[in-house]
DNA sequence: CTTGACCACTCGTCTATACGAGTTGGCGTT
DNA sequence: AACGCCAACTCGTATAGACGAGTGGTCAAG
């Protein structure tokens, strides 16, 4: 094993002032980037390590920890340390909400994960009242209390998304927006029946680590940040109709979006 | 000073499984969160840490490198560690391309700068002939060759965006979208001029932990995210006349786009 | 053949110690 | 008053050792 090791890594450079740990990090790094480690690929045990720089264990522990932040190996115990695949990706295509696709009976989330051949869940599914936070209450225009709609989205049994939709109280208060299932075409259809021409949406979009909760909900690995999306969808009449609060995991995502050049 | 983290900061829980660095930084954080240091507030300095839970300072450390990680603080060599700043954000509104915005003489970042009350630069500028990656000549139809713009925006001093813009060789070369400064307007207004009437803007965005060199690039701290925007531009023949690779500090930012609900 | 015990190997957590290097403020000299 | 030096504080790097806990294989007993 230790030849694997002295095969596909140098040495440290003791004249550098760059720090050791930095070093050994630096070469790992290197090798993965060049494909020395597959995706999925074991690399060289802690101790194995230790030995190939003669250096102590939390040094390369250290060394470790700073590939594991920048996303490229997570580690697991009893195991070791491997090389991070990258997953397949969800493209979201930024005419996902355009009228057409809402004819059919099946959610946005289940048609299109169908069509990329995986396997998509609900989960999670809980509506609410609530008193509005301050924020969400500002963007829908400061009703007194909402409708918070929450579910998770699993692709192949992996969590990927956790949202919260939330509509002014007046409006959903007993209509099929209220159901745990709204029905074909989901609550924007059921808006548009209620009377709600739909006009457009806003996408507000952040990029962050997640918190400790969002780690547990999404099952995120180190090093892996959120997309934070806020969305709100505004009638004809430029109400703000309802305000949908995602969190995604960015590794599982690439948003696409089409501008006008006018 | 000590007293200060023992009226701030709690006590451990021996009996809990959970691990001694993650009940310290799960303490700090809710700290944080709650408010109780503010930010840019200094932390208990380690060796306060260190008295206050009776532990060794490799714990403390360890603790205080998951908030690091996390975004939530940054540690100053010789000074402390302190809870991190949120920057301003520079909001991307969806219309930023609209030709409309293209008339007056100075560029896009500039004026949204100006208008904000940051103070913005334009740096490190190289025009440059090359060949393509194959990425970007797949997004280009495949030019044997492309023109390549570069530069880094920066805003009150701090780096917040590095930007390259391809473009087919044969459609820049000896034009002023070859000079360093393309003139008002920018290159959009330039290919306009020259018969390639923009129609629209395809824009793609992911989120991911930065490369040491993006690290060193936009000198980010520890914990923060970025941006990765590919955004390829249409003239009304269809043709992609333009691809711009952009990576921006995710915390410098806010994207907002407007979707027709159609 | 299956089961269970054991063992070797993995990473996870924690302690104790040492020295280096950046920052700050005070104190004495000039 | 201005300067320079030093001491005390900060975090950064590195070592050496210990024990715990998860995993997977071997091997012997059933």
């Amino acid at each position: 094993m230790s030849a694997l090791a002295s095969g596909l890594l140098g040495s440290l450079d003791p004249t550098s002032d760059r720090a050791v740990f930095r070093q050994i990090a630096d070469q790992l790094r290197e090798a993965i980037d060049k494909g020395r480690f597959a995706e999925g690929a074991k690399l060289p045990s802690e101790s194995e390590l230790v030995e190939h720089f003669s250096v102590s264990r939390m040094t390369v522990r250290n060394a470790l920890s700073i590939l594991q932040s920048e996303g490229l190996v997570s580690s697991e115990h009893g195991k070791g340390v491997f090389v991070r695949p990258r997953p397949p990706v969800r493209r979201l295509a930024s005419d996902r909400f355009a009228r057409r696709h809402r004819e059919q009976g099946k959610s946005a989330f289940i048609v299109e994960a169908d069509a990329a051949g995986s396997h998509p869940e609900v989960d999670n599914l809980e509506v609410k009242e609530e008193r509005p936070t301050p924020d969400i209450s500002a963007r829908l225009g400061a009703p007194r209390k909402v409708l918070a709609r929450r579910r998770r989205y699993l692709l192949d049994g992996r969590p990927v998304e956790f949202a919260v939709s939330y509509l002014p109280l007046d409006l959903a208060r007993d209509t099929p927006i209220a159901q745990p299932n709204p029905g074909p075409g989901g609550i924007y259809a059921r808006l548009e029946e209620l009377g709600h021409t739909l006009d457009h949406f806003e996408e507000e979009i952040k990029a962050r680590m997640p918190s400790p909760q969002e780690v547990r909900t999404l099952r995120l690995a180190a090093g892996v940040p959120v997309f934070h999306l806020i969305r709100t969808a505004f009638d004809t009449k430029g109400r703000a109709v309802e305000v949908c609060d995602t969190v995604m995991a960015a590794d599982a995502y690439v948003l696409n979006y089409q501008l006008p050049a006018t």
